[in-house]
DNA sequence: GAATATACGGGATGGCCATCCCGGTTGTAT
DNA sequence: ATACAACCGGGATGGCCATCCCGTATATTC
């Protein structure tokens, strides 16, 4: 079909790629979305050219940086729901992401609406993380472990709030403290 | 001391002054902070000059819209304070600000970090909101209403959840069902 | 060790936007 | 009615940034 006989990238192509991926992950992990792609760049030791020819978009460096992260979370969230109760494993879950979001920036920007969005992102990727999550929430409220009108949406809103810039980055215990209080909130009581 | 003889401002640059101001204000509520100055002063029917002539800056004009929002808070806060107990008094005042930030966007916006700075915007309001919701939160803990640990930080951080994007501007179910969540879980058990 | 496709760097381009500026206009005081 | 300060509109300016382009360099193949 395609009449292109692709031959295997060049060594510097690849090389230069995972230096980009790598210096990608680290900056949008501290300086969130909207850090410059040129920094990026100068942080990976190339130029400007060669991070937009390898991905030809900022949103696609993004989902490309995503993209293991998610794979993780995802195998995550299936060892739970298949080892744990529901409930436990929604509310062990949902204490995972916020963790995770915690130390990267750029995927709590996400999750709050700020910059790209999520869910293509995610699908770019190729992973679904929310998908995970909602099935857990609706297990989780079938074994009436969470209260039942709660939605999906619902969810999403509080975890963006125990990722809000008032916790701060290296302070856990604010962040314990915080997903305490949604989760208390969100049992059935 | 002012050795400048102040005159009564022009007619026309009042009228434009609270031309501009209403039209902030709808602007930044439905659009949120990053709507360009150019289409506040396209709604108000001056030239982008007559809006920077007026407030010198876009966070000026941000916190000029505050002002009259925020002295009406305040003063619910002090009437709470005083005719309710402790706990009531904060919970409700929370509930409060969240249905306010939910009107406004910009408000919404600012509370979770993304633009301006609320608390200098409050400041040069001269109304301090901030101030008012912390206080009650000590109160409510002395009470034994609200858990110990949590920190103003976290009830912000919370705060800023029940605002998220995810909850839609006009759903007010949502609204309710998340600040009810987060109210259940800061409640001492 | 040539020949050639591939990839590189970083300047050029274009879009967006807040703020500043100035020639022209209008309210106001006399 | 006149004169002058105050004010207006909106174009000009400058900064920031993602993306594109192209002359140059280098990995790969034969």
């Amino acid at each position: 079909m395609t009449g292109k006989p692709v031959r295997a990238p060049r060594a510097d192509a690849r090389r230069n790629r995972t230096s980009v991926l790598r210096a990608a992950a680290e900056m949008f992990a501290t300086e969130g979305l909207s850090v410059p792609v040129h920094e990026i760049a100068r942080r990976a030791g190339v130029g400007t050219g060669t991070v937009s020819r390898h991905f030809p978009t900022k949103e696609a460096l993004f989902a490309a940086v995503l993209l293991d992260r998610m794979a993780l979370l995802t195998a995550r969230a299936d060892v739970l729901t298949a080892t744990e109760d529901p409930g436990t494993a929604f509310f062990t879950f949902f204490a995972a992401l916020v963790h995770e979001g915690a130390d990267h920036r750029g995927l709590a920007e996400s999750l709050a609406g700020v910059g790209f969005d999520i869910e293509s992102a995610a699908i770019d990727a190729g992973s679904d993380v929310s998908g995970r999550l909602h099935a857990m929430l609706k297990a989780a409220q079938r074994a009436g472990a969470v209260r039942g009108g709660i939605t999906f949406a619902d969810v999403k809103a509080l975890m963006s709030g125990c990722l809000a810039r008032e916790v701060a980055p290296g302070d856990a215990g604010a962040r314990d403290r915080v997903i305490t209080v949604v989760c208390d909130g969100l049992r059935t009581r």
